[in-house]
DNA sequence: ACGAAGATCGACT
DNA sequence: GTCGATCTTCGTA
């Protein structure tokens, strides 16, 4: 925490987060991302939301990563420099996306669950066909990907560019931890408390088991 | 070459 | 709460 505060404090002027936010172990990138805010930019315009929701995956032990099994085509972001894009099709229908993370060749990722938009509200109701108010809009790691137009052809992208990157954001209440969401078939490493959120967040997807 | 399963969502009861 | 959609990846033959 204190590394992320200093980081942070030092660019306070620079609003995108420098690659050295990725460079560290993952489950302090995870949580630290909890009210930074994920930005895109494309040619309909600028859409963004605060990460109210995010979970780590440390391949290739832990056997809910992907790479997991191993380095294949899908995969190869993961295996590659800290402060890039791994997007990946989920179910078939779905794009979700990672900011890989952690010492360069340490297959790990953090996968964004929720955000809670903040700038484009209206473009992202038009991408989900929503309303702009509804929950709906960004309550899971498809949906948001939907509002915020982030695809495939987004995979392995430069999180340090100018089109998709972080920004500093601030956090309004805690974060709270629990086991990651749909991932049993990984056994015990399902059980550990990898995934991330803040507390009372109505974007949050899975309502946190008291 | 075939088949199963998946880091989900939305429609429906 | 249940269930179908949809397609890439990977294990097995």
């Amino acid at each position: 925490m204190e590394t992320a505060i200093n980081l942070l404090s030092d660019k306070s002027r620079v609003k995108t987060l420098p690659r050295e936010f990725y460079v560290r172990p993952v489950l302090e990138v995870a949580r630290d991302c909890i009210g930074m805010i994920l930005v895109h930019r494309s040619p309909d315009g600028e859409a963004a939301g605060r990460i109210v929701e995010a979970e780590a995956y440390r391949g290739p032990l832990d056997l809910a990563a992907h790479s997991s099994r191993g380095l294949t085509k899908r995969t190869a972001a993961m295996f590659g420099p800290p402060g890039y894009a791994y997007i990946y099709l989920l179910y078939g229908m779905h794009w979700a996306i990672n900011l890989v993370a952690g010492a360069e060749g340490e297959p790990h990722a953090v996968l964004i669950r929720a955000i809670e938009p903040i700038r484009g509200i209206e473009l992202m109701a038009r991408r989900r066909k929503k309303l702009a108010t509804s929950r709906e809009l960004t309550s899971g790691p498809g949906k948001l990907t939907q509002a915020l137009a982030i695809t495939g052809q987004h995979y392995g992208i430069d999180l340090c560019g100018e089109e998709l990157f972080l920004e500093v954001g601030e956090r309004r209440a805690g974060v709270g931890r629990s086991p990651r969401i749909n991932v049993a078939y990984a056994g015990e490493w399902a059980l550990r408390p990898w995934r991330f959120y803040e507390r009372g967040n109505r974007y949050v997807s899975v309502a946190p088991r008291i």
